[in-house]
DNA sequence: CTTCAAGGCCAC
DNA sequence: GTGGCCTTGAAG
């Protein structure tokens, strides 16, 4: 079983899900010693995908420039620093970070709180992720790995929430990939 | 100075 | 165990 390859080459599929997200990365894992640790999250959602909101803000307007004393620049506020190092993500993947942390956590579907061990996830996945690995947890999923993982179920099955942290790419060291 | 992310803290 | 918030230190 491998994650679910979700590509948006389907034309079909809506795909309720964040504007671009990184999607299983073959995790080289360093620290990998468990040899039944090869698990992958398959996706198992019976038949229930999420409902995520997916708010895309920040679309300029696509003119309107026409006044230079118009103070009309109230979209985002970015005082001083503004075109700094997201550089790179903004780059290759033609997205500016602000996007990318308004769509939802890959994982449970919560609030985007930054870049953590490799992807965008939320506060509580971070911390979840940071928790399992530094204390070498090996939780055991009691239904056969195919527990749905949102912000109301992601207590119920950290085995589970665990795969799919490793699945949407999740990695101890970001670098040397 | 600034922002970012890793890790720590700790009430719940 | 969980997750929101804080501190740290690196990078710009
Ligand atoms: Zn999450
Ligand atoms: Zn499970």
């Amino acid at each position: 079983m491998k994650c679910l390859s979700l590509t948006p080459s389907s034309p079909r599929l809506p795909l309720p899900q964040s504007p671009i997200q990184q999607r299983h990365i073959n995790f080289p894992m360093p620290t990998h010693q468990s040899p039944n640790l090869g698990r992958q999250y398959t996706g198992a959602a019976p038949g229930a995908l999420y409902s995520a909101p997916l708010d895309l803000r920040e679309s300029h307007n696509p003119n309107a420039i026409g006044h230079p004393d118009s103070k009309d620049v109230k979209d985002d506020e970015r005082p001083a620093t503004d075109l700094q190092q997201h550089s790179v993500l903004a780059a290759q993947s033609g997205i500016t970070r602000q996007q990318l942390i308004n769509s939802p956590c890959p994982i449970c579907g919560d609030k985007i709180s930054g870049f953590h061990y490799g992807i965008f996830s939320c506060e509580s996945c971070k911390g979840f992720f940071k928790r399992t690995v530094q204390n070498k947890k090996n939780y055991v999923c009691m239904r056969g790995s195919t527990c749905t993982v949102s912000t109301s179920t992601r207590k119920k099955c950290p085995a589970c929430r665990f795969d799919k942290c490793l699945c949407m790419g999740m990695k101890l060291e970001v670098k040397l990939r």
